[in-house]
DNA sequence: TTGTAAGCGTTATCAA
DNA sequence: TTGATAACGCTTACAA
């Protein structure tokens, strides 16, 4: 193994001291000319390259950015990412990510890795876990610490810092406002329990534009998955004889599994009954028929949140801004399960 | 911003020298139990933790892993990222993800960075334009570094490192069998253009697999897809008047546009036609019907990846050991566009 | 114009 | 048992 170009490997070989190829390769103006060249020349040949790992700890900033993410095998996560990176790349800042697993444990253990010199700031989105177990010490002890945090999606009202969140709320209340606009009547609702916040804030979209539009709320309309891998039954059963023109759903397999109880009844979509998912993923795209879905726009939120971070990087009087929360607007996608 | 806990700092509020709390800490013999207590718990209560880059910058090894795909919004690299975490935390290391976009210019540029002293090694699935450019500069240059180098499922048989791909020939074998111990007589074949390695070898299987059951290979049957965008389309008039009794798409979407295109003529899937599609996504997984597919098993894959490396990273005398290829066994997973 | 030395946070070696 | 020092690779104030 050849080992690695270095500043004093290329001193000796010169035979110029150390800080002369250091202040050559900077193009200062204190090294001559001539010098300059020659170290610079010699540079080049050999492919010389800085160590990163050293300029870190000189600089004490190591222009990376940690991301932690509940899970990566889900599209919306993954968007985010993407939108992450290239926003990140722009203003010449690396990426590393680590999946959380949902598991609350893994996230603790992963910030404090992270946090010990790796990186300069976080980009979060809690596991569920965390959610439920409401203990957030791990988010506190890195703010404290200094370290500036950007939690989007999944944020922790409590918690002191930027978010980044998509308008739930509005999310669904647009959705619910098409399909009254398509004249439908008897819109269903399936949803998540509540302690899922964006269940609970889809939820309520629901309820206003309903109540906006003087259609009173039927809780017999509205189901609440308890078990995610018994939705299918739950979603099948509840669907039977509702006789509804619409339904919403809160995600994008509640919608597609709608739409296949729909099917089994004999009734046709969008004809029929039309549907409306949220979250824009492949399934979304590529099911028969489309989904007509609102869109969580991830990349444009990773985008934010990188460079919202990177903000609090770079300026140094940021410490005493008050931190901000943008909301990221929701946009429907109209496909082929709501009439044209 | 409180300033981070240092050995320094310890050593200055506790009177000893910086060398003493180091070797405390780390339970060397040579301290007095008395002192060594002392400064551990002084260490505990303020939380002390070693500096990751200062530890990277003696050590000369950083414990990370980079990881470069083509894009990260493609639920295949997803599982293969998720199996190289899972093993690289197993054995204590870190992953860096960074995405060439398909882009041979970002990967150069990915590489170059990383390997500036950011981690130990590579896993790399190399971009497409990489594949059709055929330069492989940077990839020679980290290997001749001395920078272990695992490439996975588009890998380039040119260069000389471990590889970890998937049998796409024989899973191709497998798909055919299943659909002729079916009775089919008639089956197509929706692949790609040659230069697209997987492609290619999925057909090989394709035609090995009728050759050994004595059934000849009609080139009418056979559709290379030349544009992607256009796929739908193509496929769409492919399919027409070819009285198939099966199809077998060499992707997920290639095998949705032929379910949907035969649906079109009227014909029912598995009824009519059956048809098997390869990767094993949410998309084959949720679709009515549900594809059977040719799994690629992307978690195995990945974590196969990151052991690979490791051990060369831990291994001393791997260094002449001789390249590893290891394949990995697809699986044949029977859905409802097949018949039972 | 060039070089010396200190420092970023550690650890290992050797001396006290 | 403890501490001083050098080293990892780099930058920079200061000295020559």
């Amino acid at each position: 193994m050849k080992k690695r170009l270095t500043l004093k490997l290329i001193a000796k070989e010169l035979d110029v001291s150390v800080s002369t190829v250091s202040k050559a390769l900077r193009d200062s103006a204190e090294i001559s000319e001539d010098t300059r060249q020659k170290i610079k020349a010699f540079a080049k040949l050999y492919n010389y390259k800085p160590n990163i790992i050293a300029l870190s700890l000189k600089n004490r900033k190591t222009k990376t950015i940690g991301v932690i993410i509940p899970e990566i095998v889900h599209h919306f996560f993954t968007t985010v990412i993407s939108g992450i990176e290239q926003a990140a790349n722009e203003k010449g800042y690396h990426v590393i990510i680590c999946t959380s697993n949902n598991s609350f444990d893994k996230e603790v253990i992963n910030m404090e890795i992270l946090a010990n010199g790796s990186i300069d700031g976080f980009i979060l989105s809690v596991a569920k876990e965390t959610q439920q177990k409401k203990d957030y010490h791990h988010l506190t002890e890195v703010i404290e610490q200094g370290m500036p945090l950007v939690m989007f999606d999944r944020v922790i009202d409590e918690i002191n810092c930027d978010k980044i969140i998509i308008d739930d709320f509005l999310g669904a209340k647009k959705a619910i406002q098409h399909l009254i606009d398509k004249k439908c009547k008897k819109i269903g609702l399936i949803t998540t329990i509540d302690y899922v916040s964006v269940g609970k804030l889809r939820t309520q979209g629901y309820r206003e534009a309903l109540k906006e539009n003087n259609i009173p709320a039927d809780e017999d309309l509205i189901l609440k998955v308890e078990d995610f891998d018994k939705s299918e039954m739950e979603i099948q059963s509840f669907l039977k004889d509702k006789k509804m023109d619409a339904v919403f759903a809160v995600n994008e397999h509640f919608a597609i599994y709608a739409i296949k109880a729909f099917q089994e009844q004999g009734l046709k979509v969008p004809d029929d009954v039309q549907v409306i998912g949220f979250t824009d993923g492949e399934l979304s795209k590529r099911f028969i028929p489309s989904l007509t879905t609102v869109n969580q726009h991830g990349e444009e939120m990773g985008a934010q949140a990188a460079r919202l971070l990177i903000k609090k990087l770079e300026n140094e009087d940021a410490e005493d801004e008050p931190f901000e929360t943008i909301i990221i607007e929701t946009g429907l996608v109209e496909r082929n399960s709501t009439k044209r």
